[in-house]
DNA sequence: CGGCAAGTTTGATGGCTGTCAAACTATGAT
DNA sequence: ATCATAGTTTGACAGCCATCAAACTTGCCG
């Protein structure tokens, strides 16, 4: 099975604003945004720069699916992942253009002040 | 006293996305944000519409007021509250209008369908 | 002064969720 | 077949945070 294995992902008319918000509050999520949407082409899982386990990751990826903000597709044994830009962009006009532009702006310094909240045992950081 | 009881308001340097975001992911809180955004003059904290006790509210005001959104004044006992809607969107543009519109858009339904996340017992809702 | 009104503080509680390691599945290559 | 690669699942754990009730503070009014 190859087809099979792809996850479900939300109709446009399923996706709300308090599961984009909880998605995007988190700032590993953000920066899989960021790198999606700084991105000429799709990205494996694998291909992303994050300081978390790849376990972890999976998790994250599932969130962003399941709140209607990135689309997944397998190649392989890769899972390649695109950002619902244009889709999101019409239930929600702007938002994910504001987010990645303030990320991008004083957001980059910040990447590892996270202060994200939540257990942050470890903080294995810069990878 | 009088002003001596005015809470501390962070500077525009010192407002940081996660901050906002995460201020911004409760729905209560964005109730309070829209509430603000729709209305013409500062609203005082029993003015609200919000399905929480006043404690709970008050955590809420704090919130968002350390996260920058919000500014807080005294008149005699009520506190008011005002949205620092050209201050926040002179570091992240756009980013209150896309959310408040979102919200004002497919929100408005799902005011109720909060799905917030932690704790939700009792859920008096219509207040 | 005495009481009421408006909020704040404090303390406790419960639930959600981010994190990891380990075990597992599935595809591709040798 | 056998091994390696890519990622998912499961289970456990810790920490944060939304929530409330009760007690307290401050200012207004009669």
């Amino acid at each position: 099975m190859n087809d099979a294995r792809i996850p479900p992902h939300p109709e446009l008319a399923d996706i709300s604003l308090q599961q984009v918000l909880e998605a995007l509050v988190d700032p590993v999520r953000r920066s899989i945004l960021t790198q999606l949407a700084a991105a000429d082409d799709d990205i494996k899982c694998g291909g992303f720069d994050l300081a978390v386990s790849t376990s972890t990751a999976t998790h994250h990826f599932k969130v962003l699916r399941e709140a209607g903000l990135i689309r997944q597709y397998y190649v392989g044994t890769s899972r390649l992942n695109t950002l619902r830009r244009d889709e999101v962009d019409r239930v929600f006009p702007g938002l994910i253009e504001s987010i990645v532009a303030a990320e991008g702006q004083r957001g980059a310094a910040s990447l590892a002040t996270t202060r994200s909240g939540r257990s942050a045992k470890r903080t294995p950081s810069v990878a």
